[in-house]
DNA sequence: TAGATTGTTAATCGATTAACAATC
DNA sequence: TAGATTGTTAATCGATTAACAATC
């Protein structure tokens, strides 16, 4: 769905208000009789004889994503990913509030980043006594990453976006982990370039 | 697949040499079923009435997603993400090398990071007459993504790993794609909280 | 031999696609 | 009214699960 918001975005730029569910495919690499079905267990959007109104689509998509929640979040490590996640105000564009910072290193602990403060990551349990906290961007270590999250499972955090390599709360149900495994990522992209290379005439498909 | 190998590295460190596909789809969230037929599609590395042997699953796993091929790969735009793979040797874990970087800006073309040198992106077809590029991570800013990306494919990428969130060479089938959409992971985390939020029993399974 | 666990086939389930009636 | 395009049902396809025979 996340993918929707971002042609229609694309297209919103360029062409009219108006898009069918044939032209929407092509831009996602969806036939357009997924569209319909992706976008009508939602509701019904569309106008028979017209297609879709972009404008209201994507507000619509915003609502069903989230976007209006406004949850709030920590981000756990300002490395360079976790700092990337500050800069570019990813968060923000997104609906949520970046509440606070934390690191290990007594270089970051005390400064801030585009307005976030940076805490010692050992006062981690003082934010939830203050704030209402949501999610916790996880950008530590390898070898910090299950200690931490550890800790955030028992302070009752709701959701991880897990950046480390770790496999991360596997067996906690009440915690929703998002991945962002760069590993797995460049991996996949290994096997698909091997692939092509040792047949450029593809046949058996394998999916890694 | 490449989260198997994941999963097998972090139980290799604690536990012996051997693991049944239970045991691993416990640990993957899969069945074991799933696990076997996984694994079968690649060929028949275990053994009846025993398991799989940890290290040579592993070892074949690498060879299957391409590990020993050394892909070489250039990181265009050295902002935060960019550094990020530079710096935490992303490449080099999963086979690759990274033989040059590019950026736009004068403070950073001609230093290095990590011994890695950085080149002015006005210089980016000279590389390719001089060395093999077979992947280009993309870490620019969304608005020099799709100029960018299209001067990769005339140069003859053969993929890209793309970090950006513009939709990059949709209509491109010669590229490979890899997307790390910072953005859609973290709309989808949105989007589990707020379906968490209004039922904690949940009815009406529906996946943004 | 008995126990364990894979490889592999068959059954089930869900997701994708095709088709077409509803309707703007 | 005619043309276009959705909403929705039915048909197809693929992927997941279950089951069990093969075999270490």
């Amino acid at each position: 769905m996340p993918k929707y918001l971002r042609v229609l975005s694309e297209y919103e730029q360029v062409n009219d208000d108006r898009i069918s569910s044939s032209e929407l495919g092509r831009r996602l690499g969806y036939t357009a009789s997924q569209v319909r079905q992706d976008l009508n267990s939602f509701g019904g959007f569309g106008q028979q004889g017209y297609g879709y109104c972009v404008s209201d689509l994507k507000a619509e998509i915003d609502t069903i994503l989230g976007k209006e929640k406004h949850f709030s979040a920590i981000v756990i490590g300002v490395g360079n990913i976790g700092r990337a996640l500050i800069e570019n105000s990813f968060f923000e564009e997104n609906g949520f509030n970046i509440v606070a910072a934390f690191d290990v290193s007594p270089d970051y602990v005390g400064k801030e980043i585009d307005g976030v403060k940076i805490y010692d990551i050992a006062t981690l349990n003082y934010i939830f006594a203050v704030k209402r906290v949501d999610v916790a961007a996880l950008c530590v270590p390898y070898s910090a990453a299950k200690d931490v999250s550890e800790r955030l499972v028992d302070m009752g955090i709701k959701a991880i976006w897990n950046f480390t390599n770790a496999e991360v709360c596997v067996h906690q149900p009440a915690v929703i982990v998002e991945n962002v495994h760069f590993s797995d990522s460049l991996l996949t992209l290994s096997y698909r370039l091997g692939e092509r290379q040792h047949s450029d005439m593809p046949q058996k498909q394998t999916s890694a």
